[in-house]
DNA sequence: CTCATATCAGCTTAACTGAAATTG
DNA sequence: CCAATTTCAGTTGAGCTGATATGA
């Protein structure tokens, strides 16, 4: 317990960090660790995070990935755009709403998505070094429960 | 449990995401409520989060801060510069390494820093809405475990 | 000489706002 | 007419590499 009485988490601590700081520095150790990972790859770890949506989806619109992102629609067409370009996805157009372009992976996009995904566990093993499995699992349940709530 | 056996985390799922990208995801989320709550502020979240940092350290180097931010020594150089000329950190000369510029926060800084600080709870509120204090306090102390490995 | 610190210059990427066209 | 989707154009911020200078 180190001295915690029970149900104080460290918010009484002045210099404490918030939420919002915890999370972007977390973010800022995992970015600068899978940008180095992913040197020279076809792809940006934005532009893969938006296929790792459309794998999980099957088939999206730009709207909706930016949705799901918290992205501006203009943000995600640039976003999208080499992508498209690269023939990593590809468009068909919804016959029930002709405005909108139903996305999905190409052959392409898919075998690059799970070529890059072999990265992924060192960079979390470099990460949470020390955790046991538990707190693993903990910590990103946790996350994706964050996550989900908005898409 | 939820069908879940102990000791079993969602890696076995192929379409689950990795550590990095449900990183990337809150944080994404989370970025979305920071800007629009610090709309009009005379710094950005970057350079909000040194301010955070160095008011936490007392004092630092731009070379220290940039290690903790997992950022190059010219990227902090970037972000600092602002503060700088904006009279919200003060810079010094240790005089045992001459070359060094120790940093720390100016009352105006430390004021302007204080007044941001206020915004951070309704943000984590939005985020962790229907999230216990038991599962706040966890999620915080595991993202601070991880962030503070290195630093 | 070598290493760490700090900074200048130039570049790329990620995100925004504003404006416009298309479709339901 | 109005709302949603998509896209173009322009802008800002955040991060990188390369090169330079200084001090221990």
């Amino acid at each position: 317990m180190r001295g915690h009485k029970p149900g104080m988490d460290d918010s009484s601590n002045p210099s404490a960090l918030s939420f919002p700081h915890l999370i972007k520095w977390v973010e800022m150790a995992t970015r600068a660790r899978v940008e180095r990972a992913m040197r020279g790859a076809p792809v940006s770890s934005s532009q893969l995070f938006a296929l790792a949506l459309l794998a999980e989806r099957g088939e999206a619109t730009s709207a909706e990935l930016a949705r799901l992102m918290h992205l501006t629609p203009q943000a995600m067409t640039t976003l999208l755009g080499p992508l498209r370009e690269g023939g990593l996805i590809e468009r068909r157009t919804d016959e029930a709403h002709r405005r909108r372009l139903q996305l999905q992976l190409s052959a392409q996009g898919a075998a690059l998505l799970n070529e890059l995904r072999a990265m992924a566990p060192a960079v979390e093993e470099d990460l949470l070094d020390g955790f046991d499995a538990a707190e693993r699992a903990t910590l990103k349940r946790l996350l994706a429960r964050v996550a989900r709530r908005f898409g």
